[in-house]
DNA sequence: ATAGGGTTAG
């Protein structure tokens, strides 16, 4: 060994060994890396270093805990004699650095070493395998711990269970837990959040509860933490009102992380005054965590303003915002599809430099794609530097939103041949795509291929593709056919999907089969009944029509209005069926005589068929001329300038007649026209749609 | 001397 160069130095004395054992222990409590490599640099001048092994661990440890684990293997490599705590520090110094692998492969070495197997090294390489998600590793580890008896050891079993629950094995997770003869708070833990981070919400609440019932043991703040994580998951505010105040109790209401936790939990339960007012308990409540919660809580609230109101605020308070600020803002954005101010985001990212992140600059492609800019959204993607399944699924979903079919497959091909693997929402978006484009043998290929080739178990949403692509395609029998079949019952998607195509199709008795359906499903889904008088009219049935208004008012069930928006000065305007309250309303009325005047002249013909009421065709034409789409569109081709595109944003599906005029109007007028509906986009140019026809 | 758990996003 070329350590053993001349004589050994003498150890130092006893006394002064401690002396610098908690010298050393206190550089390392405190990350103060400067100070412990000067220690370092003495210790190996005095010798001592290379005389005391006891030092030499310190130092290891001092290492890893100031984040520097190359140095500490750096020692480890020198050092001439090692003991089991040595191999331990280095274990354990790599796990704590994110060095999992390395880890892994260094507790492998030390049980070659053929020393002893510490309990501390056997919890901290289930720590790696559980980061690293390996149960096998794991499970090799929890052999070791079995036959050297650690396996039910408190440390070595917490760290077990939280291994195999993080690698979805939660019945391996509960039998290891179940079989410790006393748990503490750190045990409990790991057992709610695994059932948490496996979606069984109620379970981690139950865990929670027996917890508290066995009374053994306190909650501590992690706890606490987990438990509300749980709750904000199962949207309950009630509930998580009498964890609060368990928490109040136990005197936790101010740390940060269990304020940030009640807050998010408030947030998540759509209860925004409560998530507030935790914030307010004090002024420390204010952190980018806690606010990005109630941003988050705003946006998916659909109240945008107030979500920027706390933005500002954030910044106010000089706390700057950071890539989950930017992701929840961006996605308020895409869903309100307000591009001017989701571009100000996006370059307030790359001033952050924020752009790197995965979630960000995959919030920002769908972004994009939702205002309509399918160009800037495919730029961002191609400009991605590491392309995650986030942003795959991302861009699958623009092509899939905007009828580009074959490029999502595309897309698709090209991720599987990068390695990433697909998972459940890149399948929702590539069936929506081939269900949105017609591809309806493509679309099943790829429905069962998710099991046998990917190993993904469909979930509902994904049969709800498919009777959507069978619907939209017309072939409302096999749409029955495997609805007949499904071994899960279809949800309120799959069954709206059916009662819209049996609309288009005019198919009463399948139409009426998915409105029963659907009606137990949401209740409160006025277009069941619009729908469904819709089947009726285009069928000539005006008695089931009058029945179904007459089951309407009775129910004081009102259609839902249809509005659009349109973007216009950086000033966003809406527009109603019928609406003339705008202040153009004279020069936009005019626009639209114009424009159906000249349409016409080349080949449009209102289709009344649609209408579902029993009127003059002339009044039809009258209430299709001034469906709101058509007036947005009429009001942006008189108040936009001629470059830029019209992008209307619509709450209701786009018309079939206003398809077709707004098909001549883009020829007419030499624009593209970008209607965003609920469900897709249709992108307007030169007299085609780029639907071709079919959505 | 060496060890395990928590809070914000698609």
């Amino acid at each position: 060994m070329g350590n053993h160069r001349g004589q050994r130095p003498p150890a130092p004395d006893a006394a002064t060994t401690v002396h610098l054992a908690s010298l050393l222990q206190s550089c390392g409590r405190a990350g103060d890396l400067r100070r412990g490599r000067r220690l370092h640099a003495r210790l190996v001048l005095t010798g001592a270093a290379a005389a005391s092994t006891f030092l030499a661990n310190h130092l290891i440890t001092m290492y890893s805990h100031c984040a520097d684990p190359a140095s500490a293997r750096r020692l480890f490599d020198e050092m001439p004699r090692r003991n089991a705590v040595t191999w331990t520090a280095l274990v354990s110094g790599l796990a704590r650095n994110g060095a999992h692998g390395e880890a892994l492969a260094a507790f492998a070495a030390m049980r070659r070493a053929g020393g002893a197997t510490t309990q501390f090294a056997l919890s901290s390489a289930a720590r790696a395998a559980a980061a690293l998600a390996a149960p096998l590793h794991g499970a090799q580890l929890h052999c070791v711990s079995v036959r050297l008896g650690f396996d039910t050891e408190l440390f070595v079993a917490s760290s077990l269970a939280d291994m195999y629950s993080r690698c979805g094995l939660l019945s391996e997770a509960f039998r290891v837990f179940d079989e410790m003869p006393q748990k503490d708070a750190v045990a409990w833990t790991a057992m709610i959040d695994g059932y948490a981070k496996n979606g069984r919400l109620h379970a981690a609440v139950l865990a929670f509860l027996d917890m508290r019932r066995e009374g053994l043991v306190g909650a501590d703040q992690h706890v606490f933490c987990t438990v509300l994580s749980a709750l904000g998951g199962l949207k309950d505010g009630r509930l998580g009102g009498s964890i609060h105040c368990c928490v109040m109790k136990a005197g936790f209401e101010l740390e940060v992380a269990v304020r940030n936790a009640l807050a998010d939990m408030y947030a998540k339960a759509m209860d925004l005054d409560n998530a507030s007012r935790v914030l307010k308990i004090d002024p420390g409540g204010w952190n980018v965590v806690s606010g990005t919660s109630l941003i988050d809580g705003y946006i998916e609230t659909d109240c945008v303003e107030e979500a920027l109101g706390i933005y500002v605020e954030l910044q106010r308070k000089g706390i700057e915002p950071n890539e989950f600020t930017f992701s929840s803002m961006i996605k308020g954005c895409a869903m309100q599809a307000l591009l001017e101010q989701g571009a100000q985001l996006h370059a307030q990212v790359i001033k952050t430099n924020l752009i790197k992140d995965s979630f960000v600059d995959s919030t920002l492609v769908d972004m994009y794609g939702k205002c309509g800019r399918i160009n800037l959204s495919i730029q961002l993607f191609n400009e991605i530097e590491y392309l995650t399944d986030i942003a795959w699924n991302a861009v699958i979903n623009v092509f899939a939103q905007h009828g580009h079919a074959k490029e999502a497959i595309r897309a698709f091909d090209r991720m599987i041949c990068s390695g990433i693997r697909p998972n459940h929402i890149t399948f929702v978006s590539l069936l929506t795509a081939c269900s949105h484009a017609g591809l309806v043998d493509e679309g099943l290929k790829y429905f069962y291929s998710m099991k046998d080739t990917h190993g993904i178990e469909p979930k509902e949403e994904h049969y709800s593709c498919i009777i959507d692509m069978y619907g939209r395609a017309g072939r409302l029998d096999e749409a029955y056919k495997f609805i007949s079949e499904m071994p899960i019952k279809p949800n309120a998607y799959g069954w709206c999907s059916l009662l819209g195509a049996c609309r288009m199709r005019g198919n009463k008795e399948l139409g009426e089969l998915a409105a029963q359906n659907l009606m137990k499903l949401e209740p409160g889904n006025t277009g069941i009944h619009v729908s469904l008088s819709g089947i009726y009219a285009s069928l000539g049935q005006w008695e089931d029509v009058k029945a179904v208004r007459k089951l309407m008012r009775d129910r004081s069930i009102k259609k839902l209005p249809g509005f659009s928006w349109v973007d216009s000065n950086k000033k966003t305007h809406v527009f109603g069926s019928e609406d003339w309250s705008h202040p153009q309303k004279k020069d936009i009325y005019e626009k639209l005589e114009e424009l159906t005047t000249r349409i016409k002249e080349e080949g449009y013909i209102p289709d009344t068929s649609i209408l579902p009421c029993n009127l003059e065709d002339i009044a039809k034409e009258r209430i299709l001329r001034y469906h709101s789409e058509r007036i947005a569109v009429a009001f942006a081709l008189i108040s936009m300038p001629a470059t830029k595109p019209i992008i209307v944003k619509k709450n209701l599906r786009i018309c079939a007649d206003c398809h077709t005029a707004l098909k001549f109007i883009s020829k007419v007028e030499k624009r593209d026209i970008i209607v965003r509906d609920n469900s897709r986009f249709h992108h307007f140019v030169n007299g085609r749609c780029s639907c071709g026809d079919y959505w």
